[in-house]
DNA sequence: CCAACGAAGAGAGCAGTGCTCTTGCTTTTG
DNA sequence: CAAAAGCAAGAGCACTGCTCTCTTCGTTGG
């Protein structure tokens, strides 16, 4: 990681970087599946084989596009979790995961990439995993954080079933040792559900069902945070939200 | 839609049959993106062109199959429902959640088919929509008919905002006019977050996270139950959860 | 300063893909 | 029975991922 690099170095990585987001180019208006290393190539304006310098295979420069695409969903969380630092726990929570499915609804292509069906007998690498756990990471943080300041309540929910929590202690133990048991299980299952709602949306499921996306899922979140014990906030939101840049009636799929 | 036949006609319902069969097949061992035309027709010993009698493109057999997923797993879920007619709702509830569950994790190929990233530049056509909805309408009729016995209480969750309490209004009157409107915005929610749950389920998202994957699906389920205002069942159901037949240690990614 | 080395690009080529078109054959139908 | 329609086969086109060889050129050690 040495700043300074010879011109061979530095030509490797404007490279790669250019390879990279023509890649993005591509997989936003072809999709993942018809992302072409040739054509890649060709509007790089240099032939096929030399591709192959830079990414052993198609599948490697899958993997890279993956994590990067981790990277920036996670940062767009982190992000919110920072700049909503000291607000209401149930607010910070919403605008978590807001900011995730900001950024997905941004970059539908990316996002089936990493969330969506994964790739034909593509195992992921163990490069992925820590980029991939980004976005939990900072839905743990609010709950931590509210934990932390004695306002979290307990989650709701039927007693967990042993497994659950045998399962919901190992992590517990690993990532946040401070919370309940029962609250890391809630806080899982609210995990999958905010993307369940992010892919449905993604992926055209609300096509002529929910047109009203942005209330929708702030709507949702709301009551996930509710479910992993953070109280909502005082004031009633119930209405407005206005100003909320949501194009509600736009068509998803293109 | 005759019953009797002729050699011919019966001969192509025969052959497209086999084919989108080996198709299936192919699908279950090498994914969407790997299905190839033409290791179909060598596999029924035909050449890759005969198949264009059958279906126009590879998109079309995609449809076909796309329709077939939708309805495996719909029907699935409305078998739950008809053979659990009787049980406390929130039973039933988690009854469907669980049929669709199971059959993702036994097809979890046909799935990503219809629950993951859309295919290419492939806009789903209009046939899917009907099949698409059957899981969907099962819950509603779940839920449906816990306000038809009285039992269904007021869903969780802080008020609707406008845009949501509209598109909700315009859902019911279209499928469900006896249902409460805050409770279609719940059910709606809901729905999106099971399949949310399946899918990182199915997709691997689960892995080193979530092991008893059963347990942990049915806490969810049931707490999805409460949130839309199905009561939980008198006795507790804490423990035990036995004979759940969940390989609960298997990896997912093949 | 120059020679050796290694990284990079070019091009040909292989096996495979979806899809089209033409050519024959068989079944159905008027 | 002959015409029409359905169907399989084969050749072929343009494309894909990937490998191999060959040449060029920046870097570096003596």
């Amino acid at each position: 990681m040495s700043v300074i690099q010879g011109a061979r170095e530095r030509a490797r990585t404007e490279v790669t970087a250019a390879i990279k987001e023509e890649a993005r180019r591509q997989l936003a208006s072809e999709g993942a599946a018809r992302l072409s290393l040739r054509a890649v190539a060709r509007e790089l304006g240099m032939v096929s084989s030399a591709l192959y310098r830079y990414f052993p295979s198609r599948d490697d420069l899958f993997t890279a596009l993956i994590i990067d695409a981790y990277d920036a969903i996670g940062a767009a969380a982190e992000q919110a979790l920072a700049a909503s630092a000291g607000a209401a726990p149930a607010d910070r929570w919403i605008a978590v995961c807001r900011a995730a499915r900001d950024w997905a609804v941004d970059h539908p292509h990316e996002y089936a990439l990493v969330y969506g069906s994964p790739v034909p007998g593509y195992g992921a690498p163990q490069d992925t995993v820590v980029p991939a756990s980004r976005v939990g990471l900072a839905l743990v943080a609010v709950v931590g954080d509210a934990q932390h300041d004695g306002v979290l309540g307990p989650p709701l929910g039927r007693p967990l079933a042993g497994p659950v929590r045998a399962d919901a202690a190992l992590l517990a133990s690993e990532l946040a040792p401070d919370l309940p048991v029962p609250t890391i299980a809630a806080l899982v299952a609210a995990w999958a559900q905010v993307f369940g709602i992010v892919s449905f949306e993604v992926f055209g499921q609300f096509n002529r069902v929910v047109e009203a996306r942005g209330p929708f899922f702030d709507q949702a979140a709301a009551a996930l945070a509710a479910q992993v014990g953070l109280a909502p906030s005082g004031g009633p939101p119930a209405d407005g939200q206005a100003g909320d840049g949501d194009r509600a009636g736009g068509e998803q799929r293109s």
